[in-house]
DNA sequence: GCCCTCACGC
DNA sequence: GACGTACGTGAGGGCG
């Protein structure tokens, strides 16, 4: 017989983390429902994942305890329950009882000890535990039986431990918890510990002497004056500390561990409540689910599947659907077609569609208005069947996208659910996933295509309309819908890329990596997988004794900069990091790229998105072109094989320089960085100067370095604790670069603050080009989240700013090329970088047009400034 | 198939 | 005082 599985939740903590990790959102009836929210997608995740077989969530009852006859300061000026959350517990009962979850609490007994009397009555070896809590404390309670589940952040993300992972964390075993709470205290809940004893000190002693009572006895033999008066002074009350911290196992519980049988919830009970609290998305989460709710009526949609292409169904406007199933559409087929219009909703098969002259005609007919959904996929996918797709109206994807970009809309499915009535089932329903995925009988085929269509069809007037709203029309007319067709046609040229001179270098690579891993599995005296960061982190520290210097959750750290602080502390080191950069050439670069040459052309295609990034950037993959090294000597010589299609023309590269910190001058309006840029003064020595209070020529080469590294911060919105990594000083001394800074540009502050409050103002910030980003968290009592959201309000007008520049010029770029009749071609984009192709004889008349076109593409208050190159190849441009 | 760590660019 | 900290894409390992 299998273990029974009993899952024990602490109901106060869990519900506190939900509430503190959640805006403050409230339903129709203006009832507070984050916490219950937090709760619930808590439980549903515990029910998917546990699957327990029995369940009970325990709850604190009352103010006082047993352990406030102890010490009467128990829990002591720990701030009041919020009465926004106290008004969500009735809720909370409500929804465990209509899962028919168990809850329970116990006069004088907080929720951790009727936990703890639960889990160890089940240590009978039939048993299972898991605990979830939001508390450290509770890690005491782990044992071979008994796994404790921390919230990690959010609500959702959580870690699980087990003895091993309490020792790892802690040094410790999980029942000295209570020992080292008794050293330490506990602040949260007024334990007072031994003054001047912390986490630090407390495991050591622990660790050394193994219990508060074995430290006391031995006092004499603990080193440092300080640390013996205070534990000598202090021994009843770590005595009393430890005790309170110790969680009871055996509270007078009236439930027995049968009494917690879990039989899992009806819907039928769980969905009114949730449609009282006004969860809509999680009754569409669980209604989603076939096994637990009766398929959802659809409502009807008259279509035809047509055998013949007429008149009827080639409208201006109507909605066209080009179906393909491969992910890269640079290799799809079509599997079918749609139209919807005023006269109705067609299904044609890809069969009936190749042989239509008409159809074609109707496809490249500019005049022909077509609403689509993703348009940058169809052109490129008609394209290869040798049709110019023309006439696009208006791309419902790009729309969606605009009005909120952190809605991941990939599909026609997303959109109709946001936004219309009409169902459109979701493409993994139709088609499956993964391996399985295939084609389905073609009348369910031309049902799914004829409702994508027709719900296109329908949102467009709406979409449109919230565009007009927002003042974000001519954003979505003038620039995105043209630059995606600019997109497309850079997609289809494609790239040339010299194969020989990748396999070459590869050649190269593997002969300097065979020799590294030689000599590291020698120096090492044993043979292992270097690219394992669990055996490289075993050997360096364990088998080699070096200092671990970071942990992550899953073991040792071995990244870069944990590397850098143990070089000159064993030879292996330095060789490891060679290893580990020529080894990301070698996997990332060279074969990942092999594997991407087009066979017949020697060109690559990569794919842009232009609905992802928060920021309004640009991203690519299948290759990625955007990450292609540069920094180092090594890894840019990949540059050498990207070049021109055809002999006798160059790569052309053409960046913004500084393009961000000239737009925060412009934004900002700050005089000192507008005369900085004015005057074409190198920014970072100007940064420097001011951050340390230096003429130009004490600027060393050390305070511009650092200078740089804070500019970066601004314009990437990274934190103190971001630029004291970076610069590898202390959060502190980060900090105070931050503050020094602010005060030299006093323009810079004050827009930092002024975002801010619009954030908080309108619910998101815009930038020059209206596109939008929504930031709720900007009012979250949560730290964590409302600092991110703040650097964000500050970051995103910067970097979307850019953004918008840069697409313009593209957009600009692009007709400029056709109007003066150029060969030269648009390639590549790199967020301030634009990368072309061109015969010999046009790049001069190129260079003065790219500059031309970038630096007027918009008009700031300081000048953009364009640096450009060109050579035989992207390595050569630089 | 999914998650984690690591590493590349801007 | 918590907590984990710019945005992306991709490769490899390790787990189920």
């Amino acid at each position: 017989m299998g273990k029974n599985k009993l899952v024990l939740v602490d109901g106060n903590s869990i519900a506190y983390r939900a509430f503190f990790a959640l805006p403050l959102l409230n339903n129709d009836k203006g009832v507070y429902t984050n916490a219950v929210y937090g709760f619930t997608q808590m439980l549903l995740k515990i029910l998917e994942d546990e699957k327990p077989s029995h369940m009970l969530v325990a709850f604190d009852a009352g103010k006082t305890t047993f352990r406030h006859k102890t010490f009467g300061e128990y829990k002591g000026g720990r701030q009041k329950t919020p009465p926004e959350l106290s008004e969500q517990f009735p809720f909370i009962r409500q929804l465990l009882d209509a899962f028919k979850i168990k809850r329970y609490e116990l006069e004088n007994y907080e929720a951790d000890d009727i936990i703890g009397t639960l889990a160890s009555s089940a240590a009978d070896g039939n048993w299972d535990v898991k605990v979830f809590t939001g508390d450290k404390d509770l890690l005491q309670l782990v044992t071979p039986d008994v796994e404790v589940v921390l919230t990690r952040k959010g609500i959702t993300e959580v870690e699980a431990y087990t003895v091993e992972q309490v020792n790892e964390r802690y040094g410790i075993t999980p029942d000295q918890i209570i020992d080292m709470k008794g050293l330490m205290g506990d602040p949260s809940d007024n334990i007072p510990g031994v003054p001047g004893v912390g986490e630090k000190t407390a495991i050591k002693l622990i660790k050394e002497y193994g219990s508060v009572e074995k430290v006391l006895e031995s006092i004499d033999q603990i080193s440092g004056a300080k640390l013996k008066e205070r534990l000598t002074e202090n021994k009843d009350q770590a005595l009393m500390s430890k005790e309170l911290a110790t969680i009871t196992k055996e509270a007078p519980i009236e439930l027995g561990l049968e009494d917690t049988n879990y039989e899992g919830y009806e819907n039928s009970s769980v969905f009114p409540l949730f449609k009282e609290l006004g969860f809509q998305s999680l009754l569409e989460r669980l209604g989603g689910d076939e096994e637990l709710l009766p398929e959802t009526e659809k409502e009807e949609l008259n279509f035809q599947m047509v055998s013949s292409i007429d008149a009827e169904m080639l409208q201006n406007p109507s909605a066209l659907i080009v179906e393909t199933l491969t992910e890269d559409y640079h290799k799809a087929d079509i599997q079918g077609y749609a139209i919807s219009n005023n006269n109705g909703t067609y299904y044609i098969s890809s069969s009936l569609a190749k042989g239509s002259n008409e159809f074609k005609e109707w496809l490249e007919d500019n005049n022909q208005k077509k609403r689509m959904f993703d348009a940058k996929r169809a052109h490129v996918a008609l394209k290869r069947q040798g049709i110019q797709l023309n006439g696009i109206e208006f791309d419902s994807q790009l729309a969606s996208y605009l009005l909120n970009p952190s809605e991941s809309l990939d599909e026609v499915a997303d959109v109709a659910k946001q936004y219309g009535k009409l169902t459109v089932d979701s493409n993994e329903k139709v088609y499956g996933k993964g391996a399985k995925k295939k084609l389905p009988e073609e009348d369910i085929l031309a049902e799914h295509l004829s409702r994508k269509a027709h719900a296109i069809f329908i949102l467009t007037d709406l979409l449109a309309d919230k565009l007009k709203e927002n003042e974000q029309s001519n954003l979505f007319y003038d620039l995105e819908m043209p630059l995606s067709l600019v997109l497309a046609k850079m997609e289809e040229i494609g790239v040339k890329v010299k194969a020989d001179t990748l396999r070459e270098m590869g050649t190269d690579l593997e002969a300097q990596l065979s020799m590294l891993e030689k000599d590291i599995h020698e120096l090492a005296g044993v043979s292992f997988n270097i690219n394992s960061p669990k055996q490289l982190g075993e050997i360096l520290f364990e088998k080699l004794n070096l200092p671990a210097i970071k942990k992550t959750k899953t073991g040792y750290s071995t990244s870069v900069d944990v590397l850098e602080k143990l070089e000159g502390k064993h030879e292996i080191i330095n060789k490891i990091l060679i290893y580990r950069q020529l080894g990301k050439l070698r996997s990332t670069y060279i074969e990942g790229l092999l594997k991407v040459v087009h066979e017949d052309t020697g060109r690559i295609h990569t794919r842009f998105n232009q609905v992802l990034a928060q920021t309004g950037r640009l991203s690519s993959i299948d290759p990625n072109l955007q990450n292609i090294p540069i920094r180092l000597e090594a890894g840019r010589k990949i540059r050498h094989a990207f070049v021109p299609s055809q002999p006798g023309w160059k790569i052309l590269a053409a960046d913004y320089s500084q393009i961000e910190l000239r737009v925060l001058a412009h934004i900002s309006q700050d005089e000192n960085l507008m005369e900085a840029f004015q005057s074409e003064m190198d920014v970072h020595t100007k940064t420097a100067m001011d951050v340390f209070h230096v003429n130009q020529d004490e600027v060393t080469s050390e305070m511009r370095r650092r200078a740089k590294a804070v500019n970066f911060g601004i314009v990437y919105g990274i934190s103190d604790y971001g630029l004291s990594q970076s610069l590898g000083i202390t959060r502190k001394e980060a900090g105070e670069f931050i503050k020094s800074y602010l005060e030299s540009f006093p323009g810079v502050q004050q827009y930092m603050k002024d975002s801010i409050a619009e954030a908080k103002q309108n619910g998101y910030v815009s930038t020059l080009l209206h596109r939008r980003r929504y930031l709720p968290e900007i009012n979250s009592r949560n730290f964590n989240l409302r600092s991110f959201a703040e650097r964000t309000a500050m970051n995103t007008p910067i970097q979307g700013t850019a953004a918008d520049i840069i697409k313009k010029a593209m957009v600009d770029m692009d007709k400029r090329l056709s109007d003066e009749n150029l060969e030269a071609k648009m390639l590549l984009t790199v967020h301030d970088e634009l990368i072309f192709e061109a015969p010999e004889q046009e790049i001069e008349k190129l260079k003065e047009i790219v500059c031309e076109v970038m630096e007027q593409a918009v008009q700031l208050d300081v000048p953009l400034k364009v640096d450009v190159s060109w050579g035989d190849s992207w390595y050569e441009a630089k």
